[in-house]
DNA sequence: TCGGTTTAGTAAATGCATTTACTAATGAAA
DNA sequence: TTTCATTAGTAAATGCATTTACTAAACCGA
């Protein structure tokens, strides 16, 4: 029942010194006699004195509360990453206010304007799709955003991402030496500079040594499992030669898994399969599943320490781009491909042939 | 570069009127000619003016913010907790605040005397293991409180938990149709009371229709994969007559599935098992679990919905324990006990680990 | 003792929206 | 014509911490 709420002008009665005085001494910016320390101290213990938060930041324009947008808390990988980040918003005294936009332009729109108005500290921002103009003018309007995990074409902030094209490297490298020559890459929107970088990391992956291969992409609008259901279903309409799967996230894998599941088809000795992200319990699955791994604790914990670095004056900071590297995790969903004959495939659009190297 | 902030002072001048119509106006508590409406229009649009939030919440002393407090967001269940009540929330226009605590009552008391000091508009707390006083206390200090998911004894604001009793009945019912006897619960600390309910549900889901039976319970200080590692090397080592596993979260599920998979250990052909929340993609494990499953969305929706009800001056609104259905959903984990009484206990310590700890 | 320097403070302005209590002017009814 | 009611507003207080610019007094050295 603390229910009266003392402010600094109760103190400064109390100790009979005026509110400046109370102020600047519990700032540290005034040394004081220990009389007059003593009175204070008693003072502030006597009242319970907390100093009103709103009162404060509204007198010094801050907050001491960063803002975090994303796509969804539910998706485990954010939630790790949400996780990390509040830990580290933690050691720098700062809460953490959660913004979720299920991808969606006018809900990232409004986080960034809230984000604004409240004066937060800083802005850590992810998406998952290739955001429209006016949330990147909201953006770079902002002077303190981190953009994280994916990529913002024309966004004035410094970024954090993980090494997209070494994910898609490792994948490719993986599934070249288990024998596969032809890879689907089934992900998110092509217009994603992740989803351009892992490509090109598989068929860089896939090609090393000079092996002739074919890498079919297959996007979907976002990473969920419903969208790896329909992928799966694209897919198992025109597999064509593909014997591996290389998925652009764990969200999709889970969808990619029920379709195979319902249609009785299994992994790896129909389909190797690779996932990224690495951010569900894959080593319980059936079969556990071999996975690119994101260093989410390392991402969140960096993309604090960028907000609160105070290099943000440097000239250059806002075309930073930091990387992080990614693992692969070998678990049991790759194996040779499956030595079975199937009918030749008409390539779409889509089809991509790589490599041509010698053979 | 939206650099220059406007002032209500700045509309004014501009509108020709005195700041507080313009703020009279503005939140509709003035009506005003045409005329004196327009130019009040359109001074806000050409200086796009917005109020300053802090000076805002100075003024009203509130916050349009409430605080989530929990253990863990990178745990699947709170997640999709947090995710639901971030959704409900931006309904009533207020923003989450977030803040973990991982179950340590100094974090969870920082917790609460934070969102205190900020005036938020109400606080959603949640909490894996019994809090000690001073929680309690600084709990019931605040006014508008919701406690969520699990029972805080002594805590005077209103509760919304699932059936917990309720999930116990249904595991130990479905564990007795399928010939099982003995049944050990390996859960939380002793003093939740979800504990004791699950627990007193799972006797008697099990004793119904006059059966004999058996009901060890482990117990673990928290809901965490390394606890359920703890969990599951105990179990092994003094499993006795046992044929089935009640497990108090997924939580507790994946650390006993990696020990059973280190062990070679067959779920259900050793053990049948049953998890507990089902957030996580069980229906993918190998195999998939049984899973009494908690409605986190609806919890989670409901919570908010509670903290913005009008009913908090009614009489015993504080002492009002809100309680949500539990449903079983079969999967392949639970099956007719094994025939083997004997090996039961020893199993040999050279299985080789094989599987990799996801972390 | 003069001039200069510390020491120990303080008054007042700043940040800004909200709300209460009030006035001035106009119009309408008696 | 007087009076009441309505319309169209406003001044000032409230919420509260911070910071700048300043003073009064004590002290120190020459």
């Amino acid at each position: 029942m603390a229910r009266i709420r003392h402010s600094l002008k109760d103190v400064a009665k109390e100790a009979e010194v005026s509110a400046a005085t109370v102020s600047r001494y519990l700032n540290g910016t005034l040394d004081l006699p220990v009389s007059t320390r003593t009175r204070i101290d008693a003072a502030v213990a006597k009242l319970k004195y907390q100093p009103n938060p709103h009162a404060r930041r509204l007198s010094l324009g801050k907050s001491d509360t960063i803002a975090l947008i994303l796509p969804d808390i539910a998706n485990p990988f954010f939630a790790k990453l949400a996780a990390s980040i509040e830990t580290a918003a933690t050691r720098y005294k700062s809460m953490v206010l959660l913004h979720a936009t299920f991808n969606m332009g006018d809900r990232e729109l409004a986080a960034l304007r809230r984000a604004a108005q409240n004066r937060v500290d800083g802005v850590i921002f992810i998406t998952n799709h290739a955001p429209d103009q006016q949330v990147t003018e909201e953006l770079n309007a902002f002077g303190r955003t981190v953009i994280l995990d994916e990529d913002v074409a024309g966004g004035l902030a410094p970024r954090l991402l993980c090494d997209n094209e070494m994910g898609g490297v490792l994948a490719g490298r993986h599934l070249r030496e288990a024998g596969h020559r032809h890879v689907a890459y089934l992900g998110g929107g092509s217009d994603l500079l992740s989803t351009q970088a892992r490509l090109a990391g598989l068929r860089k992956g896939l090609a090393e040594g000079g092996a002739t291969v074919i890498a079919l992409s297959l996007l979907a609008g976002d990473h969920s499992p419903t969208s790896g259901r329909q992928l799966a279903q694209r897919f198992l309409d025109q597999t064509g030669e593909v014997t591996a799967i290389f998925s652009g996230s764990d969200e999709l894998t889970i969808g990619i898994l029920e379709v195979f599941k319902e249609r009785g088809i299994q992994v790896p000795e129909d389909f190797s399969l690779i996932s990224f992200d690495d951010a569900r319990s894959l080593h319980l699955f059936a079969p556990a599943i071999t996975a690119v791994r994101q260093p989410v604790e390392e991402l969140g914990t960096r993309a604090v320490d960028i907000l609160f670095s105070d290099a943000w004056d440097a000239p250059d900071f806002q075309q930073v781009i930091e990387t992080m590297p990614v693992t692969l995790i070998e678990r049991s969903s790759v194996a040779a491909p499956a030595n079975k004959k199937k009918q030749a495939i008409q390539y779409n659009e889509n089809t991509q042939p790589n490599g041509d190297k010698n053979e």
